[in-house]
DNA sequence: ATATTCTGTTGATAAATATCAACGTAAAAA
DNA sequence: TTTTTACGTTGATATTTATCAACAGAATAT
């Protein structure tokens, strides 16, 4: 039984996955399958891999003092996924990562990272890229958090990311926004 | 009389400044010795230059439709500024840039970016280690933005960024935090 | 088949935060 | 100097959002 990557891996270490420029490790997260959660990454521990998920959703939160879920990051296909400043300095992480949806992802660690971008251009360049996206993505946010109501929020959410409301259900799409899932249900009630 | 960086790089055009690795054009805007906002971009315009404050505070905000001012940035010495979004996708930005303190800053075009990056390793590095920063605080500004309270905001931005507080007015702190300035100035009185 | 858990909705109420207005002080402008 | 303007504070009130509780349908577990 492995609950969490770092175990999983043992199972599939070093399968060889072709995926555009580059092979790395692969691992398969199934909590639909098995019906529990899979974790990918726990509270406490140091991000040692960065995932690029190629097929699934998985949501990224930190946990408060009354052990309410705050979700900070959900992803799917072509994102990366992990705590960068965990991955950074290797420090104990505070967020947890769980696949949501049966998930297949490419596991990378920073020296692999440093040392594929400098042999290979086209990794370097696609790292480059989703490192852009991930910041206008997260600028957009912040703008949207400190300026917008929720109503205003859920509104600029469904434009940027309509493909997220089919994939999780409304009470993670909430904690994203910053609001209960209460709130949701009546914002959402007068835009209909 | 030049009001925009863009009219303002014609007189300081190629002065050549060696700041670590690389040499390029400058900049300085003096909104206090000038006694007027100095922008360094504007809502509309593309964000052609990224800047690299030498010396000097700036701050980034979204207007709202009723005219009211979103920091979504405060940045001091040391940090790069400009809008992403703009800066890759050659789109209008919705943000404006100015200077608080009279500001001293290098300026750096897209290309030029690229080309330095390519050219002088000390520069890449330089760019990834600083773009790496800012990614790991905006992270941390989402977390607080969606799970904290006004208060706990406080906190964690006076322990986050303590000199913020010397060189920006308290208007401006509460409007980076999302609350208004009178919430801003009930929660300091609690807290000391 | 039945029970349980997960998800989303609704109502009543409480808490957090915004808004509006007024004021005092200090700095900057005339 | 005198006048403005910028900054911060405080009080009264309004609005937004959270909390708590109950309920219903659908999916999942036993």
């Amino acid at each position: 039984m492995f609950k969490r990557i770092h175990d999983y891996i043992g199972s599939y270490a070093k399968t060889p996955l072709s995926y555009g420029e580059f092979e790395q490790i692969k691992a398969v997260l199934r909590p639909k399958s098995f019906k529990r959660k899979q974790y990918f990454l726990q509270k406490g521990e140091v991000c040692h891999y960065f995932g690029f998920i190629v097929k699934g959703a998985m949501r990224q939160y930190s946990v408060d003092d009354k052990g309410i879920e705050h979700i900070v990051q959900l992803s799917l296909e072509n994102w990366w996924v992990g705590d960068r400043e965990s991955w950074a300095m290797s420090k104990p992480t505070i967020y947890n990562i769980v696949a949501w949806e049966d998930t297949e992802m490419l596991l990378i660690t920073r020296p692999d990272t440093l040392r594929l971008a400098q042999e290979i251009p086209a990794f370097d360049e696609a790292v480059r890229m989703m490192d852009e996206r991930r910041s206008i993505a997260n600028q957009k946010r912040i703008n949207a958090a400190i300026s917008f109501s929720a109503e205003e929020r859920y509104r600029d959410f469904v434009n940027s990311y309509p493909e997220f409301l089919q994939r999780f259900p409304q009470h993670m799409i909430a904690s994203y926004l910053g609001i209960t899932k209460e709130t949701l249900s009546r914002v959402r009630k007068q835009n209909n």
